[in-house]
DNA sequence: AGCCGTCGTCTCACGCCGTGAAGTAAGCCG
DNA sequence: CGGCTTACTTCACGGCGTGAGACGACGGCT
């Protein structure tokens, strides 16, 4: 009941800014009036706030257009060179460090291999470290024009206590063995950068949301399928998190209880049927070991009429339209994306199979407002989505620059 | 995009407004001391803002209570007869219309048996209104200090356009057989009253979030078992609704793909597995038409030592609890309240079952930040959570009394 | 070429907000 | 009865968005 997020007046100008930012940021170059149409504020106010926003550097004029008969309009955009973002995709071989502008042009990237203390965490960390100098130091980016690093970790985040410098994040990756690691302290002993760490799965269907299948939807669910399931829950244009962030858990949903055992210890999970590693365990005759290659073999024997590989395939799309009815049934979202480098890899197949059985599960009025879509990014926008952690928090409050004056004794 | 919910320095006076009144209508008798230090406001603008709603006889003063050595602090809390809400609870066999003060207290309540025309909306609308006039009359109420009237029904409710006076209401009712009924149109042809219409079960969730075993919670999943079974959920304190307003619908969640069949016409549906429907009718040893006597026989049985009904029991337990888990997985609550009639009478027998079932089932981190408890309030708060329809939109909008001066013509 | 109408943008007086400090009320203790 | 403590009120101040009017900057018309 705090707070209710500004009391004061100079609240107001910060809500603005945002406002004003968010709407050029993901409308592209819009013209002071456009912007006063679509934010709701009066001509005097967006010229105030533009006015503000292009005196610190954030936004830029960027040519005019003509309008019949009248002042042509002035365009406005953000200016993309203003700051930059870093994103990190912590992946099971390896950890991928990018840079980007506000643009979300990647200007520089570098992937670290995991050696075999690859379950470490005191190893990643250093990767993530010797990645960010890196990246820092070929592109000449001063500390203080980024505006944070994000990271997209596998397992659960727990995000700590809130405006604690990121220091209290923990991350609980029973996949990767790691039990409440406190990645926040590890990297915070190694940068003065500003932190923001979140599953993997979800900063991808943030990255989907924002600027791939999901854009422009208020109410959606990103469903991932990798090696195993997740999903991203939008609720009203923002990622629903839950009381310890961990919502979304959408793998380990019991589609049949007393069936398949899965990874995670329980019976009947929806990823021991349509997980990568389950279906390739299931149809055997793979090369172990490499599970995307074991998947393609799978998708090739089914195309060529395999009746094994045709029957596993099948069932995997009328249990994740199942798993997808659930999902339209308990959120009613107006989008389903599916994504995760197996659901894009096994998508175009599988999709009438999913339409079918979802259309089956669902109960109608929720499901004739959904629409089930494949995602549009690939799984490397992981990296992507990380960096709009960061790039989110800027947003939101209206164009803040961090203060970092403390960053000279830490380095990057 | 559009709005943001206020622009104008007035509106930051609505939210000061709006944040006294929730904080002194939740916490009971407050201070203005307590106020400010509960809301941030300041002393003086808490000062300010509690003259105002003392000059619109929205709270009054009530006693003080000394503080030691100083002037004591004058105790203030909402004028429970200031205005009047109206609950409508519209059941399978009648409608229930009661009506109440600020406070909750029950003045008047009348229940109207549906006929064997029961199916009908146009006489379930008679109905209403009937009730309506009759506990208004009987209280001497004046339409224009009610603030509205919250209808609970069966079905998924369609809001419709939001602002448009609640004509735009349409509900689905797939278990009455009501098929897009313009309900809001309908109640709006012999009221003038403001209108607000919602699932029953949503209403009741409602009910137990605000005065039952949900108080307190930011997250929280209300499980509905009845003859069917529904959930409301509760994302960040507020009712998640979804795209269209049908989200939680956990009845048909998938539980077991492939198994029986459900009402609604699929297959593995939870409400199949746990719906006192579908229990008394898997049981049989019942006399039929009456569901609640058959689940009593039931569960009478069981505790008897009756080997298929004590097997019929803890199946239900086990998929409930897998169901359970499926909404700790996707949310994250920190609260799981049971409720519905049917949820209570097999509550204190089953929850031992649907615990342990949960343990396995839902993954550990979020499952340990989740309580499973029953619901304290009893299927009769249908009504009285209709009723906080109404009250909500009152308390957000910072107690602004709606403008209703085209009342003389309409009646009541 | 000059003028006019059109439309985008800027400027500014106004009413309102919350803050924080100073002032006031209302009880206690000695 | 006076001093002390604590709760509350008053008020000057900086700041906000609005809406009306002023000010450009262009196309088209004469």
């Amino acid at each position: 009941m705090h707070g209710r997020g500004g009391n004061t007046v100079r609240d107001l100008r910060t809500g603005s800014r945002a406002t004003v930012l968010r709407g050029l940021y993901f409308d592209g170059p819009l013209s002071r009036q456009e912007l006063g149409a679509r934010t709701g504020l009066s001509a005097g106010s967006v010229s105030n706030v533009t006015g503000e926003l292009l005196a610190d550097g954030l936004i830029e004029e960027c040519g005019s257009v003509g309008s019949d008969g009248g002042r042509p309009r002035t365009m406005l955009r953000v200016a993309a060179g203003r700051a930059r973002l870093v994103g990190v995709d912590v992946g099971e071989t390896q950890v991928r460090v990018a840079l980007f502008d506000l643009a979300r042009t990647e200007l520089a990237a570098r992937d670290l291999p995991l050696s075999d203390r690859g379950r470490d965490a005191g190893h990643v960390v250093e990767l993530i470290l010797a990645g960010l100098a890196d990246v820092l130091e070929r592109t000449g980016t001063a500390p203080e024009t980024v505006l944070g690093v994000g990271v997209g970790v596998p397992g659960i985040v727990d995000q700590g206590a809130p405006g604690a410098d990121g220091r209290g994040i923990v991350v609980h990756g029973q996949a990767v063995g790691w039990d409440a690691v406190p990645l926040g302290r590890l990297l915070r002993a190694g940068t003065a950068l500003p932190l923001f760490v979140d599953n993997g799965a979800k900063t991808l269907g943030q990255a989907e949301m924002w600027f791939g299948a999901g854009r422009g939807a208020r109410h959606a669910v990103v469903a991932l399928v990798g090696s195993g399931v997740g999903a991203c829950v939008i609720a009203d244009g923002a990622r629903y998190r839950g009381a310890s962030s961990s919502a979304g858990e959408w793998g380990h949903t019991k589609v049949h209880v007393g069936g398949r055992r899965c990874r995670c210890g329980a019976r009947g999970c929806l990823e021991a049927y349509v997980g990568a590693e389950a279906l390739v365990e299931r149809w055997g005759a793979a090369p172990p070991g490499d599970e995307k290659a074991g998947l393609a073999a799978l998708l090739a024997a089914a195309e060529a009429g395999d009746p094994a590989a045709v029957g596993l395939l099948d069932e995997a799309a009328e249990y994740l339209g199942a798993g997808i009815a659930d999902l339209v049934n308990l959120f009613n979202p107006e989008r389903i994306v599916i994504g995760g480098w197996a659901g894009l890899l096994l998508g175009p197949r599988l999709l009438p199979g999913i339409r079918a059985a979802a259309t089956g599960y669902a109960l109608r009025f929720p499901y004739e407002h959904a629409l089930i879509v494949l995602g549009s990014l690939g799984p490397e926008a992981v990296a992507l989505g990380a960096a709009t952690l960061p790039l989110s928090d800027f947003l939101d409050s209206g164009g803040r620059l961090p203060d970092r004056s403390h960053l000279t004794d830490a380095g990057a």
